[in-house]
DNA sequence: CGCATTTGACCAGCGC
DNA sequence: GCGCTGGTCAAATGCG
């Protein structure tokens, strides 16, 4: 994979929007002219709303998934890659916020654009995701040739199905972050061309199949890319490292967004002045968490948050059933 | 002892 | 058809 290639992975654009928004601020109330703590301004309120949309898009509206469950409390910064699923793609990314400055162009339904690792692989994952299911299926079902094309049928059925799914990009040290969840790794991947692994984990929660994968961009060490599949069927697990919902893992700035139900919102009050880095953490042993520190990213350029006006209502529409 | 991690093997999709 | 690749499995191992 070349070095465009890599970085096509983490700035896909608006597909219908990038030639018409300027090119100053996108997201801007992540940006550092944010106003969205200012209700004063309508304005925000429109921005405020549709962000909600992307919210539940993400997390198929529950409120105990929400991204910030995901990265909000991490010790990481949530520097979002949205990375909706479906033919069209719309991904829109913030990673180019990570230095990458030149949007690129997306054309629906384009596999040359798409064909970034990231995306490759999540159709990839995808596509493993209905082998694995079916793969049992065929050793107990498929046992004369009659049925290889029901078989071959489903497979094409369970390909369609996808997970929600996101990826966001954070600076930190920690490859895996604390995001309240309990993970169980299950497997390891060297990756093309970079000399950090991938590596896969599963929610240890029973019936939960969420997944998420971790690598650290090659490009930027610092960097590390988290893609998130699936939604969790259930709560924080309550009893996390001896923290009610995980709730020490993250900086007592973020607690009060923590407990809510309306977090997505909170949690956003939380972030001033654009996307932070959270560096610090704490320790995986139990209450020595740490007060995580705050450290602006300079080199963001925050997207134009027009994308999201026109991108998430059809997110919303095709996430959600 | 129970759980998590490591790691080599395996499988299927894809491009050539 | 073959090789490459990503994703997963599962036995072995480590750790508290």
């Amino acid at each position: 994979m070349s070095d465009q290639d890599q970085q096509r992975e983490i700035f896909y654009h608006d597909p219908f929007n990038d030639d018409q928004r300027t090119s100053e601020t996108l997201f801007s109330f992540f940006g550092p002219n944010s106003t969205i703590r200012d209700d004063s301004s309508p304005s925000n309120h429109q921005r405020f709303h549709d962000y909600m949309g992307l919210t539940h898009f993400l997390t198929g509206s529950t409120d105990y998934n929400t991204p910030a469950t995901s990265f909000g409390y991490s010790s990481s910064s949530p520097q979002l890659l949205f990375a909706p699923e479906g033919d069209q793609k719309p991904v829109m990314d913030t990673g180019n916020l990570l230095g990458v400055t030149e949007p690129t162009p997306f054309t629906p339904n384009s596999s040359s654009v798409r064909s970034s690792s990231t995306e490759a692989a999540e159709d990839e994952h995808e596509l493993q995701e209905g082998k694995k299911e079916t793969q049992s299926k065929d050793v107990l079902e498929n046992e004369g040739d009659g049925s290889k094309k029901v078989i071959k049928q489903k497979k094409k059925d369970e390909k369609k199905k996808r997970e929600p799914r996101f990826a966001f990009m954070t600076k930190s040290d920690i490859d895996h972050l604390e995001d309240g969840y309990r993970w169980r790794k299950y497997g390891q991947k060297a990756v093309k061309n970079s000399p950090y692994p991938r590596s896969y984990y599963r929610c240890t929660t029973q019936k939960c199949t969420v997944k998420k994968r971790v690598e650290r961009s090659y490009q930027d060490p610092s960097t590390v890319i988290t893609t998130y599949e699936g939604q969790h069927n259930h709560h924080l697990p309550a009893t996390l490292r001896g923290n009610v919902g995980g709730g020490m893992l993250y900086p007592p700035s973020m607690m009060a967004a923590q407990g809510g139900s309306s977090f997505p919102q909170e949690f956003l009050a939380q972030i001033p002045n654009g996307f932070y880095n959270f560096s610090g953490g704490g320790s995986r042993g139990g209450l020595s968490y740490q007060q995580s520190t705050l450290t602006p990213i300079q080199q963001l350029q925050i997207p134009d948050y027009g994308l999201l006006q026109d991108m998430v209502p059809s997110m919303t529409f095709k996430q959600e059933p």
